[in-house]
This record gives structure tokens, sequence and C-alpha cells, in this order.
RNA sequence: CGGAGUGUAGUAUACCGGUAGUACACCUGCUUUGGGAGCAGGCAGACUGGGUUCGAUUCCCAGCACUCCGACCA
């Protein structure tokens, strides 16, 4: 893509009284677009960012042998009356012409589990699992922290049903490892610890993605040694000696919560009469679980977590481009056209580049490419085109190297 | 929802009880291309409502918005 092309500017300055280092830099590099406190649109850039980390997700959930659906945004006050979560204070209600009130989702068990009421009777029909990716909408009492914590935000929400808790456990294991390599494939995989938090009526634990930064509202007990954390919440003696840790072990850290695994057991399939007929031809309630992953904020924990005091950093797997190709052709018309040239040559390789073909000085071109965040850039120069060379230069490193023009596509193939 | 702070151009800011200046961005022209370049010209602004005042962007009150701290976050 032509950096000409693109309708989002950069800009020096940060919005005022935006703190927020994923906002701040977001913004600046036109990936997001603010639209009220907590509500973020995706710009072209932060799209291509978003889009990749979803698509990560989704390959994972299918892999899973998960089926994706896609539910509605609005819904049906009398299947959260069911379960007793119609009264919640997350809502944002609204209501129908004629006056009927309905609701923007925030989380999807009742409508699942009530549309699954017309497609599973039996046992033969489990177990299976169904996700979707989509947007939530939670009327939270302060939204903070950029995207980190918004009231309008992508998640994605994976429900697993069964026959029986054996299976059940079975499937969770499977998620958790999904969900380690979600996390490890969108590059924070080494900061995000498998985390266990409170777990409800009906299991001893939930289980937290929990990605350590600064910028987290969480606090967590981590334990290097065995890979798991434990929240705050649930950090008591017992706790410790059930999981055979000891607190000598354990560092404190503020975290992101980037995903959260639940096992439900039957609540909300007995709350909306989701039952199937076992062997025996004996009505029992579909046994569920539910796994929540929020690609935004993910997306700003990458931020977060990866970015420098220059800019964004992004990893190779969710980098709007791979390349970003500058070229510093002044009146030269023969940098220009070897620039062009290198250009084609790259997208017609399958790399996805992003070619700052502006008439623009070497310094804004250098920090935008900081700012943006693309792993790696391309200087062209009548210098290097005198010796029929290229720099590449790696984002996160800010390491140089001479690659000779002939070889470049090779190169970035190979790296 | 409690507490604190802030609202001036697209963005960041300055000054001021007598109608607002600068920088970046944007437009025109020229120059310029290894670190946010230069010259000349141009476009563009006081959150909303009320009060005090001869006069309010400035002072006061209310509302709204945003940010931060706290509470909240199956």
């Amino acid at each position: 893509m032509l950096f000409s092309e693109i309708f989002t500017k950069t800009r020096k300055e940060a919005p005022k009284g935006e703190v927020s280092k994923n906002a701040r830099l977001l913004i600046r590099a036109g990936f997001i677009h603010k639209e009220m406190a907590g509500v973020y649109a995706y710009l072209p850039l932060g799209l291509r960012v978003l889009s990749k980390i979803e698509n990560i997700v989704r390959e994972e959930m299918n892999a899973l042998g998960a089926q994706e659906v896609l539910l509605t945004a609005l819904q049906n006050p009398e299947l959260w009356k069911k379960s007793d979560r119609w009264e919640q204070d997350v809502w944002f209600k609204t209501q129908l012409k004629e006056g009927a009130e309905v609701g923007l989702g925030w989380t999807q068990e009742e409508q699942i589990v009530h549309a699954l009421t017309q497609h599973v009777g039996s046992y033969k029909d489990l177990p299976f699992s169904a996700y979707q990716i989509q947007t939530k909408f939670r009327n939270e009492e302060r939204a903070k922290s950029g995207i980190l914590r918004g009231r309008e935000f992508r998640m994605k929400d994976l429900y697993s049903f069964h026959t029986d808790e054996k299976d059940l456990d079975m499937f969770y294991k499977r998620v958790q490892e999904a969900y380690k390599k979600i996390f490890k494939r969108v590059g924070i995989g080494e900061q995000t610890v498998l985390t266990f938090a409170s777990g409800g009526a009906f299991s001893k634990y939930s289980h937290e993605f929990q990605a350590l930064s600064e910028a987290g509202e969480d606090t967590v007990y981590v334990s290097r040694e065995k890979e798991i954390g434990i929240n705050a919440e649930v950090y008591t003696d017992a706790v410790l000696s059930d999981l055979g840790l000891h607190k000598d072990s354990l560092t404190e850290h503020k975290a992101i919560e980037v995903g959260n695994i639940f096992k439900l057991g039957t609540r909300f399939s007995e709350a909306l009469g989701l039952s199937f007929k076992d062997e025996k031809g004996k009505s029992q309630p579909t046994v569920m679980g539910c796994y929540g992953l929020g690609p935004s904020r993910v997306m700003g924990a990458i931020a977060e977590i990866l970015g420098d005091d220059r800019g964004l950093v992004w990893p190779k797997s969710v980098a709007p481009f791979q390349v970003h190709l500058i070229s510093l052709a002044g009146k030269s018309t023969d940098v220009a056209n070897k620039a062009e040239a290198l250009y084609k040559e790259l997208i017609e390789n399958g790399i996805e580049t992003l070619y700052d073909d502006r008439v623009a000085g070497a310094g804004i071109k250098f920090s935008d490419a900081e700012l943006m965040g693309i792993p790696t850039s391309i200087i062209i120069s009548e210098a290097l085109v005198k010796k029929e060379a290229v720099e590449i230069k790696d984002r996160k490193s800010g390491e140089v190297k001479e690659v000779k023009i002939n070889k470049v596509a090779q190169y970035i193939t190979d790296h």
C-alpha cells in the first residue's frame, strides 16, 4: 500500500489528558479514533492489526473443532430473566418503538443456550463447542486505559457443551493449551501467565490469562518455575498450599487480563432448559464451559508491553504490514524508480509492504516508521543505490543491515 | 457512583474583564530529502446554558464532556 494513499495521519502530540500508553501511541499513529470514553473506532491500520489477532484466534478455535457462529448484539430480556441476570448493572438497555425492553449483549450464555434447545436433544449430539468473535457492550462505571477497558470492545466467546464433567475437564485443558498458543503467536506469550482465579459456584477455580504489565489493573502472584500465577482475589494460605506454592517463590505483578476460562456446569442449561436424553432416555442438563478472550484488549496489551519510547512495536504475526519501505529519493528519479520497482517486487513475493512514497524529509519518514511499528524497514537512498544496496532495519532491536537490492525479497522471506 | 482536575482552531498550547497569539497539520508558490527542514502568503478557534458587568473567552453558578484516583469489573 502507498503511504500517500492512507487517509490517516500521524501526529506528534497525543491528545490532551490521554495518559494511557496504548491510547497515546495508537491515536498518534492513526490506528484508532476515540469516539467517546471507552469507545474506539478502528481505522485502516488498526483494523489490520485487530483482524490479524482475530484470525489467529479463529484458527486456534477451529483447530479445537469449535464451530463459528455469529449471535446478535440485541438481547431478549426474557432469557436473561430466567437466569436472573437482567438486573445486572453492566447492561446497556434500550427499547423498541412500542416500549418493550431490549439489551445490548455483554456476554452470550443465555442466548446460545436458548438457541441450542432447538438443536440438542440427545447424548449423541454431544459434545461440541461453538464460538463467535463479536462486539460486546458493557456499561462500565468507568472506562479507562485506552482500549484495555472499553464500553464497546471485541470479544471472542467460546462455549462448550458436554454430557458430564469429566468430558468438560478434558476440553477445558485443551482450551488452556489453545490459549497459550494464541498468546505465543500474537507475541506476548512470554509475558502471559495462566492464573488461578475465583471459580464461582461450580468449580474451585477459574483460569485467567494475565499479561504482565504495569498498565494492568489486576494484581497477580507469579511462580516463574511453575509458570502459573494466582490472582490477588484468591491469594490465601489455603490456595497456596493447594497449588503447592510457597510465598517466597512468588513475585507480585500488575497484569492485564487477556483471557478468562470458566466451568459453568449446569447453571445456564438448567435455567434455560438445555437438556439431553442419556442412554437410558433420562433427561439430563448439559454441562458447560465458557471461554473468553478479548482481541481488542490483546491489541492494547501488545501496544503496552512491546511499545517503546519511539512508538509501537508489532510482532510480525499481527503487524499491519511486514515491511515499511522508505524512499529517500529527493530529486533522483533513479532512486524513485528503484524504490518503485522494489515495492512491486515485494508485493509480487507476497510481502505486505507499506511504501512511503511521500515527498517529505527523511526525518519525518523515519519517525513515522518508528511510531507505526512495522517490524522491518527498508531504506533506499541515492548513496545506497550507487552501491546497489538498501538498508534493512529491525524496529525492535534497531539493528541495521546492508543488503544488495537484488537479494532483498529473498532476505525478507528468510527472516 | 464518591473524590480531584481540565474544557481556547483538526492537534498541542499562550494571554486576557475591552472579541485571541504561537507551533504542528491543512491550502498556494518556491526551495528542500540520512532524523519531525526553510521562506512568503492563506484558511481556521473560546463546550452549553444562566448570572454578575457598560462589556464575559476571562469572574460566579449549573449542566455536559474528557482525564486521573477510589469503589465496581459473572
